[in-house]
DNA sequence: GATGAATGAGCGTTCATTCAT
DNA sequence: CATGAATGAACGCTCATTCAT
């Protein structure tokens, strides 16, 4: 008995999602070149034919799995600014940013690996910028609404330290203090030092 | 009749240099997997098997070529403070760093690749630690020199506000407004900032 | 529709198959050194690649050819002493051996060649010397039978001239004259000649 | 000043001796195919391409080695006869073949690598035979001169017995016992047995 | 839709040989 | 005569991709 049309989406994307998700892990794991095509067969548990069914090419995979990763982390900031308050909002912002790093490191690594390697993925570039402008924004709104002067270069630096210092977490995860940084990080962008107290 | 023994020590400088150059020109071009040896060869218009009369390996090659970028760099920056005043001292280091991102771009995507790549050349990651280890530590100076509170992790902060920018600018050279963010950094890390004037 | 597992049992086993042989007759042919891994793909009909799928490396090849031959030699020279008369034994044996080596000169040769080639293949020395010990042993039971003295040492002499006249067969297979020495062992073996007889 | 045509020729003589004595001991302990052309170099103490002027190729370099070392061999092996009893000489033969793999087991090895192995160097089976001819005709004339019956027999089934015992104790030099042999091929081949004294 | 055996281009590397000096 | 840097064909091997079932 031939299944119906809706059973046979489902399967397909329950495969497409398997494939997908595995090959998120081993990229992760062990980064682009060194996942092969077998590999993620075998961790997956399909045969390695079938990828191709789904996805183009090897690359199209990683694509695939880039594209998911980055809608995931701007859905996620998204939601970020819930508070009112100007400075309470990019605190959590900030707090925000440092939590994903550690939640999953892997995951980060594989992006600014590929993010900065030119022509891995044709057009992932655009891609890339489009998240990073959309970050950006994000982050400019909470200076706007505290009335700090030239927004878009503080959106600029914060979102160069978060970064810079979620870089040096994943490259050196045991030793990097994240915890110390992320206070200062926090000071940093206090009311108190934003607004002009004495000490920063 | 044979050469003399300096004839020698120039050929062999020379070639040496050639590929060295070629290499880094190709790994920072094309990221290091893409860049074959043959491509090296090709470039750099010499046999493929004289690179191994230089270099052990492939991956030999690459951490002579990031050897000597990193040696440079170092050098570089050790001799940037030369200010008495150390907010000037600071000023010339940001300065002097997105100077240096600004004239050799590729070879600092090469590193940046690597630096978030496991595993592609072993023991390179402990040179890399050394290495930022060495410029967190000269970033410090400054900050200690004008008794700025917790210079330790405002340096680890400004590194990390560099290594973002640089990493912005490299991934989108035409686009990201380097001029713009340079003087955004030095205003924030300029003495009327820094010792607490009402606005920072 | 995927292959049943008794089909892809069998597509594998004939494949496996295919390069094992076609691996020995090149291997016996021309040397393991001179035989590429291409010459048995384009020998056997196959890609190259696939023989890695069967065959960790070119050496992990070449001892399953020993292997199998080795296990052969050593199956069909245990089968050997049938005859109650330890003479007829000793017989039996000698004309066994040169049988043997008349029908598959090729893989002898290959054997003999591998045998003085120390470090071809890691660890295959010791099979080797298992195997010798293991003939020696053989032929030491029908001289032990027939109570002739120093059987131990008269076992090791046979195993010489065996060992001797393969090899000068295999390397002159048109020339030597395998018929007159193989009588002339018998001869010398026969029970007049060891128990004693006027001539030998 | 020009050196004279002599000094010349003494100076080509050396250098191709030194190539010849490098390559045999190389040769030797490595085999053929592991020795490269720059080790000989190295270990020699000349340059690479100085090879070329005294030999075609590493081919026919290895071609003269084997000449030089069977050249040696003959000349030893035909030197050997010098006892006047038939017995005696027989012995003598036996007692020097196990002296002279004792003494240079390397290049026996690489004398019975090179002979199994078809092909290698075009042209030397022959020569091969030839030696091989020449020793078994040796061997030939104790027996002969013995009155010994099937003398043309006898000497390729002690041939084959040295073969096999000098290849047994080159594979395996520590454990086998070459001294035990020695002594029972001696006895095998003695006066005694050989006239039929009742056991052999 | 799913399987995994089969393909073959391309990789990093070696090394006998050549050639400018 | 002697040197050793330079060459490039060929090697063993990997792996993204295809295809028969």
């Amino acid at each position: 008995m031939p299944r119906t049309d809706q059973q046979l989406a489902e399967l397909r994307e329950e495969s497409r999602t398997r494939i997908l998700q595995g090959a998120m892990e081993l990229f992760a794991r062990y980064g682009y070149t060194k996942t092969s095509v077998r590999m993620i067969a075998d961790h997956t548990g399909i045969a390695q034919g079938l990828m191709y069914r789904y996805f183009a090419s090897k690359e199209a995979l990683l694509r695939a799995v880039l594209d998911s990763f980055m809608q995931q982390v701007a859905q996620i900031l998204a939601e970020a600014g819930t508070a009112s308050d100007p400075f309470e909002h990019l605190a959590q912002i900030i707090r925000l940013s440092f939590e994903l790093i550690q939640q999953q490191p892997d995951s980060w690594q594989l992006f600014y690996a590929i993010r900065v390697q030119p022509d891995v993925v044709a057009g992932l570039h655009e891609e890339i910028n489009i998240l990073s402008v959309a970050l950006m924004q994000q982050l400019e709104i909470p200076f706007r609404r505290a009335s700090i002067a030239n927004a878009h270069n503080e959106a600029a630096i914060l979102f160069a330290i978060i970064d810079g210092v979620c870089q040096q977490y994943v490259i050196n995860r045991t030793i990097y203090p994240l915890q110390a940084v992320t206070t200062a990080v926090l000071a940093k962008y206090s009311r108190a030092t934003l607004t002009g107290a004495t000490s920063q």
